[in-house]
DNA sequence: GTTGTATATATAGATATGCTAATGTTTGCA
DNA sequence: TGCAAACATTAGCATATCTATATATACAAC
């Protein structure tokens, strides 16, 4: 296989592991923090069945490493770079999707709790 | 919706987009030049429906944007960041998927072509 | 208008994905 | 040993996606 389908189709399998909601604030919560899988299901509001299941994808692409600690399973983010890079993913949001007021603002929200490793001016403003 | 559930829904319809091989193809071909579906279709081997239908995808999410110069249709990236922000992406793919060596130096190919963060001089051939 | 080229869309069958509910497994503790 | 807590996995169903085929549209030349 000519090399750029080899790598093409290997981005595409990881930016499918990356297609889902909960895919992706699993990953940014573990940003912060491991977590055990019962704190994620509260985080997320949604049954330790459905938590459990998106976990074993991103487990089976090796982007979380799991670790038992008595009862519970802690997880933790092998490489906590690609919660950074992720966020970076919202310069490039389609911008009717949602209304935009509504994402902007939510996007501002999220970039305080979530941070924003965005390598950005600190004040320096730029002409309208 | 809380905003967290806003930002990692629209992030997941993102990289829902470049979950396909194809269209991620595509996106680091748009990287150095505009081009025809014609063209692209040469450059992939494929037939020129699917193309369009790849075409199609990017363009609903407005991450490509059509420009019509007589029979041709030419498509250019609307934020050519987009391309290097995929190949970083390269460094969170498992590294088990494919036969490592050559996932490895498939990677290392692309990255001369496609190239990686740092502008680089311009090439001229296309080879496999 | 007619023809040919370039591109877009529509449709259908096969495959994949996500959710719920149910069942398994591992651990801690009495 | 037996039971409960914390997770994991499975099965079944609904929905979404891909690929290929077929049809439709836009434009240029005549």
């Amino acid at each position: 296989m000519p090399y750029r389908a080899v790598v093409s189709a290997e981005l595409a399998k990881l930016f499918n592991v990356l297609s889902h909601p909960v895919r992706i604030r699993i990953i940014e919560e573990l940003k912060k923090e491991d977590l055990a899988v019962g704190t994620l299901k509260d985080i997320l509001g949604i049954t330790h069945s459905a938590v459990s299941q998106q976990l074993a994808v991103l487990r089976s692409h090796h982007l979380v490493v799991e670790m038992r600690q008595g009862r519970n399973v802690f997880y933790h983010l092998r490489k906590p770079e690609l919660a950074q890079w992720i966020m970076q993913g919202v310069g490039f949001i389609s911008p009717d999707t949602t209304e935009v007021e509504d994402l902007m603002s939510a996007i501002q929200n999220v970039k305080t709790v979530w941070g924003d490793e965005t390598p950005q001016p600190k004040r320096k403003k730029r002409g309208a």
